[in-house]
DNA sequence: CAAATGTAATGAACAGTGTTCATTAATTGC
DNA sequence: GCAATTAATGAACACTGTTCATTACATTTG
């Protein structure tokens, strides 16, 4: 059955070169201005073979959402590897930030896309999930030891994350120009403020 | 001159009617879902004449985000009443969050949409400065009295309106599928959240 | 009042989108 | 070598935002 191996083989390494090169326009011109049919052109093949591999483009997203899950978790446990919880949470936490914004268009396609929600929810909980889990891990190390004003383990995670996405998500779709700072600093000022939000809640 | 009067009263009028029914099916469908084909159908003309009256759809995007924030800014003003610094600024953070989960499309639209963002960057610097300003006053009263963790007035006004854009986005895009909670219980979290993390940071 | 002017509205056309499907090409099994 | 299976195609469909020559109408002028 060496015929069926190959032709399987094949049909995983079409699969794969799609979803790379999805992947990279996506985070090239972003998922709205991608369209199939510019796939189709930089694998060279007709539109309608994408759609043999995938059901529709949601599904492509899906695909490179998952990806991208797991490189933040990849980034977390590269960048938060302090033995003292509190350092930890504040290594995670400009973790997360500088990833929003070094990766723009990754950002986006994860976190702030409108794609509708059908097999999303069980990838989101599969691959997010991990990376959810990292932070309550590391907030249920500062809780349990006492360190954290917060002591709803779940809230607190919540509370956090929701911290930093905001933060990073005003920033992607310009409305901190609202407050007036010069573009090049706004890097430093949301990880101070992530980093003095943390100060604030720590005992 | 009461001919150029009625001529000048008819087009105001008509760029009126395209505002407000373009503001309707923006809220009832969403401004992608939204087309100026629909529009131009619902107010019995052709799709040209918009064009008249508009120069794009963004520019009817704007339209309605600068009444958009102005419905916030009413809201903020009718909610937050209390002469207490710190009870106001709950007041301000639970009317945020209420309004994003009872306007969906509308803080859709207002902070999450992707949009050219040309006229826009003075658009929301008039409009949402003003209910960016409500917040900073508020807050500068909590933090000129000395009641709060967070000494920097500008940043900490950045913190809180991250934080509630955190939840209430975070919660549009169904992201918060990942901790496993029902649906009807999310409202009470994200308020109580929020009025968890007042706490924290308050002296 | 009739003709000329100005202007508001039209809707076909353009270039693009995601998606489908009958047709074609290639490969495999006998 | 031939039939059967499978893979790839690309035209077609129904949409999108946007433009612009054409038309219809209201107003002003002679």
């Amino acid at each position: 059955m060496g015929v069926t191996d190959r032709k399987e083989r094949e049909k995983t390494e079409m699969k794969e070169l799609i979803r790379a090169t999805a992947m990279k326009m996506f985070l090239e011109d972003g998922y709205a201005k991608t369209s199939i049919r510019s796939i189709a052109e930089a694998i060279e093949y007709s539109p309608g073979t994408i759609y043999l591999y995938f059901k529709d483009k949601d599904e492509l997203l899906y695909e490179v959402q998952g990806k991208a899950y797991g490189q933040l978790l990849e980034v977390f446990k590269r960048e938060a590897t302090s033995t003292d919880p509190l350092e930890k949470l504040r290594q995670v936490g400009r973790a997360y930030i500088n990833f929003g914004l070094q990766n723009p268009e990754l950002y986006d396609l994860m976190f702030i896309i409108r794609a509708p929600m059908n097999v999303d929810e069980e990838i989101h909980k599969a691959n997010g999930g991990n990376c959810f889990a990292f932070l309550v891990d590391c907030l249920n190390d500062c809780i349990s030891r006492n360190l954290l004003r917060l002591t709803d383990l779940h809230q607190a995670s919540l509370l956090i994350w929701s911290t930093a996405h905001g933060l990073v998500s005003l920033n992607l779709r310009c409305r901190l120009k609202i407050m007036d700072q010069p573009e090049e600093a706004i890097p430093e000022i949301l990880i101070k403020s992530m980093e003095d939000y943390l100060a604030a809640v720590t005992i």
